[in-house]
DNA sequence: GAAACGATTTGCT
DNA sequence: GCAAATCGTTTCT
């Protein structure tokens, strides 16, 4: 892919993403998942973003070149994966937060097994850590080159993005959540992977018996 | 050094 | 609907 495809501003870049794939190839198999739901993140100028309080050791790949991962523990318990964007020391990024697995279901399930418990298909990368463990990424691959269709890890554009819906950021405090200032998170409309946890829409609720 | 807190998930009520 | 789990990073004294 070209890289300076991921270098317009963020918030117009990361809806285009929704219908990509990212693939990961380890010595376990290969797990692709399409991108159902993404978040942008306008580094320093942002006050939601990582980036925000500058570079530190933990966000360090974030002021990298884009077409990298960013990949942090949340919580001591969770990973999440960013794709790197804009140029150089902007610290641009697109979290990944949801995606529907489309090749490699056995692996990703045996996975999500592993650290959790995961009922139907659609749950294997629905939310961001979810995704994360379905994809079988790491601290290990935070840097990782995501643009060489043959790399570990890569990253394919959608050739017909789906249309999407956006809305205010999930989990983020502050005026970094306000929807009116920042409505930077990008989902696929009446998709059933996108992640559950949406304040201001109604859950689906529990099954009574 | 110490302390607060976080771009979440899960299970129990 | 709510709270627990759990620990690295960052900030403050």
């Amino acid at each position: 892919m070209d890289p300076s495809w991921l270098e317009r501003p963020v918030p117009r870049l990361a809806p285009a993403l929704l219908g990509g794939t990212v693939t990961v190839r380890s010595g376990e198999g290969t797990v692709t998942v399409r991108l159902t739901e993404v978040e942008a993140y306008d580094g320093a100028e942002d006050p939601g973003s990582h980036a925000f309080r500058g570079r530190t050791a933990r966000n360090a790949s974030m002021f990298g070149a884009a077409g990298h991962l960013y990949v942090y523990r949340h919580l001591g318990l969770h990973h999440c994966v960013n794709l790197v964007t804009g140029r150089p020391g902007e610290a641009a990024a697109v979290l990944l937060r949801a995606g529907e697995v489309v090749a490699g279901r056995a692996l990703a399930r045996e996975r999500r097994r592993r650290t959790g418990v995961c009922r139907t298909d659609v749950d294997l990368a629905r939310g961001p850590a979810r995704l994360a463990v379905a994809l079988g990424l790491d601290l290990e691959d935070d840097g990782a080159a995501v643009l060489d269709p043959a790399g570990r890890v890569s990253l394919l554009r959608a050739q017909d993005p789906p249309s999407s819906v956006q809305g205010p950021r999930v989990g983020v405090s502050g005026p970094g959540g306000d929807a009116r200032l920042y409505p930077w998170r990008f989902w696929v409309d009446a998709e059933p992977s996108v992640s559950a946890y949406r304040p201001g829409a109604p859950r689906r609720p529990r099954t009574a018996h």
